[in-house]
DNA sequence: TGATTTTATATATAAAACTATATCAGAATT
DNA sequence: AATTCTGATATAGTTTTATATATAAAATCA
């Protein structure tokens, strides 16, 4: 299989993750049986062009031709699908969920007493470790935010509190920053696009 | 056959038009037989993925799944004649050197400190700016992003001047992707599909 | 006009997508 | 521990592309 079908077939598996939903989702969605989603992400077949406009439609993709000339700038704008995801695809689903639940914990607090600074700079840095892969034994730290900021919502604890949740959270990113393969970050590391997708945080 | 497939057809026809080739010279190069392509420009079969590659990349075309979102942006860019970037030329000679400056100022940052994330985002994201015809009155942005840069380099300030560095190049990269679509508004509403080169469609 | 190139159609056949349905193993949830 | 959710696979049957080869119909041009 050619190496653009594969690209196109990362994408779709991007796309579709990225917005949360499960192959049988989608498979009802679009009234593909979901085996046959599989393979097409997989990339195990070579589908036929109904098939990818109507995934893209419900994706909410559109299929583009663009001249090889002008495919840096559009790259530049949309983001190279094959890059974009992994790093997040790789934190384990708890973790992603982990996060997930510490922002919506922050946003709450931040609801109640907007002028708090640490909240502002927790939910930043929750942003931030968004785009590394966390491992299952690094959880605890975000956790222990939570819980903090949690405390704090609930008078329970003073900004000290909050102080060291965004300390802890601030240490997992610089673990996880240097954890990261050293070489080729220049070259490899892209920003998450917030004009693309589901980024913009 | 939907509008879609059609419209693709359409575009094909129009590509290979544009290049002096008959269905003959397109099946010599690659290699499926002229009666396929006569089917596939009257939109007749739903054709394969890896036959509207073949017949893309013959063409010198590139096929690309962009977010709804993207998509006027994206048009702006390739829509109509096939200049690769005509923000590029736009830009201020001063945006230029702005940029260039900050390139070196992140460059030697990134010696000293090879591992900080931040520093790789931001390199990113002016490469990224490149592509963008960026007004004199934005440049702000920029200075202060490279001021941050120099502050951190000096160890006047820690890595969320960075964070916040970033941040500000995101927004203005954002404004602009969103910015460009503005100026082409007398355009009503584009096709699908577009062709980037010569799409007299 | 006549000749030649180009595109559209028409077979027949092979290959592969697509459907429907079911099952399986691994993770997550209860 | 039991169950639900997820993605990967399997099988059998149907539909369609794609190929190879001819040939008819336009369109172009000497």
């Amino acid at each position: 299989m050619t190496y653009a079908i594969e690209h196109i077939a990362r994408t779709l598996r991007n796309a579709r993750e990225a917005r949360g939903l499960s192959q049988r989702a989608l498979s009802a969605r679009t009234g593909m049986p979901q085996s046959h989603i599989s393979k097409i992400e997989k990339g195990a077949v070579d589908l036929r062009l109904s098939s990818l406009v109507e995934l893209a439609r419900v994706l909410d993709l559109e299929l583009e031709l663009v001249t090889r000339k002008a495919l840096p700038t559009v790259h530049a704008i949309v983001g190279r699908s094959g890059e974009s995801a992994p790093a997040a695809a790789e934190s384990s689903r708890r973790a992603r969920k982990e996060l997930e639940q510490i922002q919506n914990i922050v946003a709450r607090a931040m609801r109640v007493r907007p002028t708090v600074i640490e909240l502002a700079r927790i939910q930043q840095q929750v942003r931030e470790l968004r785009h590394f892969p966390i491992a299952e034994d690094r959880l605890d730290a975000i956790r222990n935010a939570a819980a903090a900021v949690n405390a704090y919502d609930e008078n329970a604890a003073g900004v000290e509190a909050l102080q060291d949740a965004l300390a802890q959270l601030r240490g997992l990113r610089n673990a996880l920053a240097h954890a990261l393969p050293a070489g080729d970050d220049a070259e490899t590391v892209r920003p998450a696009y917030s004009l693309g997708d589901d980024d913009h945080g």
